[in-house]
RNA sequence: ACCCUCGUAGUUCAACGGAUAGAACAAAAGUUUCCUAAACUUUAGAUACAGGUUCGAUUCCUGUCGAGGGUACCA
């Protein structure tokens, strides 16, 4: 048990005792550094109803938490805040306790944990990943990292949409002017050449619709009647019919993506446990919208299309199926919520990552998951985040519009190898070293720049800025990282056990206050899906070594018969500065 | 038009309704024989605006202004 829960028991019972007075909620803070103490309870709030004075509720309540704890053992008040100091004895207890524990922080799931699907990425298949998909991906894996170490089962999901008139567009534009190339060929990631055929469709769509437009077409018929949109038409339509031929030619440009898919995730570094197509998915959701129907949740236009009616609720009518019976998309994840909860009977949640321009379809989808009464609906959730803005003109992507993923992580390597170079810290590495070292480094400061800002929140990207060396970046945090442990090598002091009457400095309270709040932290970050947090924490981790270190660089202290002991903190430091990146999915090297 | 999100130093980000709003980059000045100077210390600098709620508001409520997104038988 954290050392603010049992706190704020105490504290509870105190109320009780003195004023009989329930408290569901007693919260405790960390000290603001400017004052001494360790934990802060603020009594303003309970001043009326203990019809006390700041000074006397705080007098009463300290002493008595002094009298009834082991680990508080004095206290002072400043205006209506009760701030509390820790013992030494108690910062030795938790010393050792933090040697001791094997990846401290992190837990394990149990037997009988929660298990929590987190769906991310969830590409379309017709073209590459983009920087879009880079914040997804990052968050997704570093949330799914966070519930693991929360202890939870976790199940690392994307649905892929594999499907659509979207993949028929690439499949028409290779029919006409690419038969015969490959990714062998053309020796590019597969991914990339089936997205050259989509901009390929774009392009000649745009021609076709301009000459008809011209003899005389109006703008709309345009758009309905350019040959190429209707041959895309006619092979979504041959595909749903099970044409064998489209079907080899869809699988084979589907599995040249996947394969270029999986060189881009690789790099990432995040991984799936389960994949759905949403080709074996689309037609799922009709049995529920029957039984919405036949429980009257539902109802029927006359043209035969079904509608929920949201209005109550502050929305608006959403279509579910559309009049000839074909579903739309919400009605394919109406389905595969359900096909999930089937799939894994331990499931207790799903965490949805897309972007908040979704806000709106996760409202209604979860409403309506409640309307149907469905026992899990409540613990959907869906992980919001905002776009990604580049500063203008520093990066053009191949296509103009859109940044391409690949091209992003190679401009971070490059960008990690200009700086290395310059600061001339690799030298001593061979060739390949450097440019495993490169890869890691950019792809640290892509990681890091990205997690750190709260997912709702635009972020603008600077990449120049996020590899530099200094300030509140990946690199920075990698380096630290990398000092340490080479520092480690030069270190042998260590004390295994305390027995009583310490004494330590501030400085040394400091740095393991830092430590000991990291269980605290991926607690918090998991209750609320940040990563954000973590990336700070272990920022403010790194601040508060480099502090340490530069003025106490060995923990030296006291015991009673001022017999003294020396010992390093570092290889803890490292430990859980490399902990918190694994949940971030930064890799931290030992030498750089 | 309506709905949602966001507005914090010059810039990029922090701050369960709590104390004097924290950092970093950029700018200015300095330090350094336990260590990788990619460090450390110091200085200057911000809550878009107007009300309200209360012991206390960057945080909650209302309005104004600004940015983005959404209001499809698209996905």
């Amino acid at each position: 048990m954290s050392i603010y829960h049992s706190i704020e028991q105490v504290i509870a019972s105190y109320f009780k005792v003195e004023f009989s007075i329930v408290l569901n909620e007693v919260s405790l803070q960390q000290t603001k550094k400017e004052f001494s103490g360790d934990l802060t309870f603020v009594l303003f709030p309970y001043l009326k109803k203990a019809q006390k004075s700041p000074q006397e509720l705080g007098t009463s309540l300290g002493s008595f938490l002094v009298d009834n704890t082991e680990e508080i053992v004095t206290f002072n008040i400043v205006k209506g805040f009760l701030n509390l100091t820790l013992s030494d004895v108690f910062y030795f207890n938790h010393f050792n306790d933090l040697f001791a524990t094997k990846n401290y922080g992190i837990k394990e799931p149990t037997a009988n944990a929660p298990t929590v699907l987190v769906e991310y990425s969830s590409p379309n298949t017709n073209k590459p990943l983009h920087l879009g998909h880079i914040r997804n991906n990052l968050l997704g894996h570093a949330v799914a990292n966070i519930l693991a170490a929360n202890g939870k089962n976790v199940i690392r999901a994307q649905i892929i949409n594999d499907r659509g008139i979207h993949i028929c567009k690439s499949m028409v534009a290779w029919k006409r002017y690419g038969k015969n190339e490959t990714p062998e060929t053309n020796a590019i990631k597969g991914d990339q050449l089936v997205g050259s055929y989509y901009v390929k469709f774009d392009q000649v769509y745009k021609e076709e619709i301009k000459g008809l437009i011209t003899s005389g077409y109006s703008e709309e018929e345009a758009l309905q009647k350019a040959p190429i949109m209707l041959e895309a038409k006619s092979l979504l339509q041959l595909w749903e019919a099970g044409d064998p031929e489209t079907h080899i030619l869809w699988k084979q440009m589907n599995q040249w993506v996947y394969d270029g898919f999986e060189i881009t995730y690789k790099n990432l570094g995040v991984f799936f446990d389960r994949l759905y197509y949403e080709s074996q998915t689309y037609l799922l959701g009709k049995e529920i919208i029957e039984e919405g129907l036949s429980e009257k949740l539902f109802y029927k236009k006359e043209d035969g299309s079904v509608w929920v009616d949201l209005t109550d609720e502050g929305m608006d009518e959403k279509l579910l199926l559309r009049a000839d019976g074909t579903s739309v998309y919400i009605t394919q994840d109406l389905g595969t919520a359900n096909q999930r909860f089937a799939d894994f009977p331990s499931l207790s949640g799903i965490v949805y990552t897309v972007g908040n321009e979704q806000d709106y379809h996760f409202k209604v989808l979860f409403s309506i998951f409640k309307k149907l009464g469905y026992s899990w609906a409540d613990s959907l959730y869906h992980l919001s985040y905002g776009m990604v803005d580049l500063p203008n003109g520093k990066m053009k992507s191949r296509e103009g519009t859109v940044v391409d993923a690949d091209d992003l992580i190679e401009q971070m390597r490059k960008t990690a190898q200009e700086i290395s170079e310059e600061v001339g810290k690799l030298d001593g590495l061979s060739f390949s070293e450097k440019q495993t070292l490169y890869q890691t480094i950019g792809l640290g400061a892509l990681k890091y720049y990205i997690l750190k800002v709260d997912p709702k929140k635009r972020i603008l990207f600077d990449p120049k800025e996020s590899v530099d060396f200094n300030g509140n970046t990946g690199p920075f945090i990698q380096y630290t990282h990398a000092r340490i442990k080479t520092l480690l090598g030069k270190e042998t002091e260590r004390i295994v056990s305390f027995s009583s009457n310490f004494q330590l400095e501030l400085i040394e309270k400091f740095i393991l206050k830092q430590l000991f709040i990291f269980p605290e932290i991926i607690l918090q970050a998991g209750q609320i899906q940040s990563p954000a947090l973590v990336a700070n924490y272990v920022y403010d981790l790194v601040k508060a070594f480099n502090t340490f270190y530069q003025n106490v660089p060995v923990l030296s202290v006291k015991n009673a018969d001022q017999k003294e002991f020396r010992m390093r903190l570092s290889d803890k430091v490292a430990e859980v500065i490399a902990n918190a990146c694994s949940l971030l999915g930064i890799e931290v090297p030992n030498r750089m």
